[in-house]
DNA sequence: GATGAATGAGTTTTCATTCAT
DNA sequence: TATGAATGAAAACTCATTCAT
């Protein structure tokens, strides 16, 4: 299970220069503390350790940036959710859909800025500028598991887009009352794993 | 249940100055929009249609205004959420739930602007600044409802918060299928109902 | 010697209402310790316990309050500083300039906030608003009795002109002394004597 | 002697940027004849031929721009007094107060605007603002030469704070003469050099 | 006379973005 | 590529003044 420690900084970049990826960072600590309006492009840089035209150099618009930070980070959590699915090919519906669940609750509390911001975005009107096939890309995996679910009759034969949002928020709540109630490691995981049987138990 | 289709204009005023009252819907509408930071104050009193100044007149400052906006409508909400429940008081734990559930749906679908006020202003930096006492204030008829069930044995024992919080995310989850689904209000009314029924049974 | 301790507001008005009054003392104070431009009209309304309009109802502008106000304190003060003078017909000029040059400090130490007004609007763009006409009436005395002295041979045979600026900054700066110097009544009183002294040994 | 004539633009500047220097000439024309709060943050920009922002690229504040002139200025003028003082190690206490004394006065006159802007920051709530050791710097030069003189029994033995601001007093009330009274160069010079025995006498 | 809500021009300040180096 | 000084449009907020009551 180390995968849950890889690092965010780690994860982020690998491709890019060093620089796109420390404005990404230093981008990301910001905007999850103070908001994106609450944080200025010259912060960012400054924070980034680059200069101020530095910035535009990578991300023509402010928006651009925060933009694909989104997609950044959205692509990562559902990749990283479905991560351990796609290795046991063999396991049932039940089986991978708890591992789907239980890898995006964990990413979202190893990463609580990124998913801070995910929320933020989510909640704006930066949300419309995203490319609907951008969007579906991300819920792909999810609607196709949800999907052979209803198929196989375990999941309640209603639409998948419904079940999903089922599943989404209440993946939002529990990460909400985490992070609200600092509970002890174990306690955490005891109650994740109760958690996703009462989800799977009001899916079925 | 005629109460649902109370015109949000008229429930949020009453008391107050005609000029505040037309300043807060204006605020609300062009929040919902583009969000509060998108929004400049000089817009808002345009659209209220009074001075510059007088927005000021009436709220020290832009973030004096979102707060106040935000607590009016929590506490709008939590209000008709909790109305026929009071009144039903030999109702049992799960139709007075099935009711404040229902109605907190229902005013999230009539006031589409208010809702997405809401959800914005909780995710923003902004909800440090609401005293804790405030916040309190408004879950609390919900917790209660939630620890008589737990109390009566019909929920499970879990922590209230914990309820409370998935709650409200299936509550935010509904919403937002709602929204983008765009379904016929005979087929939105059962599905509410039945969705009422998965999230019982996936808590009791 | 206790019309040193006449208090100002009772020295202000007298024949104006009493609106009037508490809109310059309140003006007085505020101006004082912020400055004009540092005081908003509505403080001053405020801070005299009357409505904001009230106050364009005895000045028609801000600045003819500050003017005003300006006119009336360098008026009582060259009163003040002549008072005795007018008293003592039969005393030599030394003693007539010494009682003058005494009251206006003692006149300065009683009224901080109107010798410390009198400075700030005599350092300001507001000075050329008053009438010269205005400006010779106050100086009057202070020059005849400086001609006097000249004619008497007992000043320098200077421009009286000059002669008064040179005591009115030693006053000036006495004055600085003293507020800053915080000594006992004693040992004020001793200074400003010997103060008189040296600066009547310069100017003959 | 030409010293004197040094022109004001030539001195403030020298190491800094070229910008930043022209915000602070044309504040300072500005503020000599509106005065600070009379002079918004847009004229000064326009007037240095900058642009809006440039200004608050130099100074964070239109309060820091203000205090960082005064320093400036009144550093200049501390130095300026203090100059041929140094050079004349030889001459007695009378000789360097004389040399001191003129310069000062040389100063005033040669830069009104910076004299005048000096008046008006030193009798406003600004002067709060700098810190007491920046005052300490700036009058220990002067400070020094009265306690020579005091200890060499020149001066009489009053507190040099004291003999200080009747210097400087005497000081404003002179350059006050002059400015309103425009006498031919020579006649000036003279009262000049007679006022400074006046002043001379009244000390010893 | 007295009020105080309402006004809107004006002020300081911010900040995304550009561009010469 | 990278820089950071420079820009100027736009934002929040202030405040002297008016006027209907």
């Amino acid at each position: 299970m180390e995968q849950y420690f890889v690092y965010f900084c780690g994860v982020i970049s690998q491709s890019d220069t060093d620089k796109r990826d420390k404005i990404l960072q230093a981008a990301l600590k910001l905007f999850a503390e103070f908001g994106f309006h609450g944080t200025p492009t010259s912060k960012i840089a400054q924070a980034a350790g680059v200069a101020n035209g530095t910035l535009f150099h990578y991300f023509s618009t402010k928006e651009e940036l925060i933009t694909s930070l989104y997609i950044h980070l959205k692509t990562q959590l559902s990749q990283f959710s479905a991560a351990d699915v796609v290795l046991e090919q063999g396991a049932g519906v039940k089986e991978k859909s708890r591992w789907a669940y239980l890898n995006a609750l964990h990413w979202a509390l190893q990463n609580p800025d990124g998913f801070r911001f995910i929320q933020q975005f989510t909640n704006s009107p930066f949300l419309l500028l995203i490319a609907p096939e951008e969007v579906k890309k991300q819920t792909a995996p999810s609607l196709g598991l949800i999907t052979e679910g209803i198929t196989a009759g375990f999941i309640k034969p209603l639409p998948p887009e419904f079940i999903h949002t089922l599943v989404s928020s209440h993946i939002y709540g529990m990460n909400e009352f985490f992070l609200q109630a600092k509970l002890l490691p174990a306690q955490q995981e005891k109650l994740m794993q109760e958690s996703f049987d009462m989800l799977w138990k009001m899916l079925t």
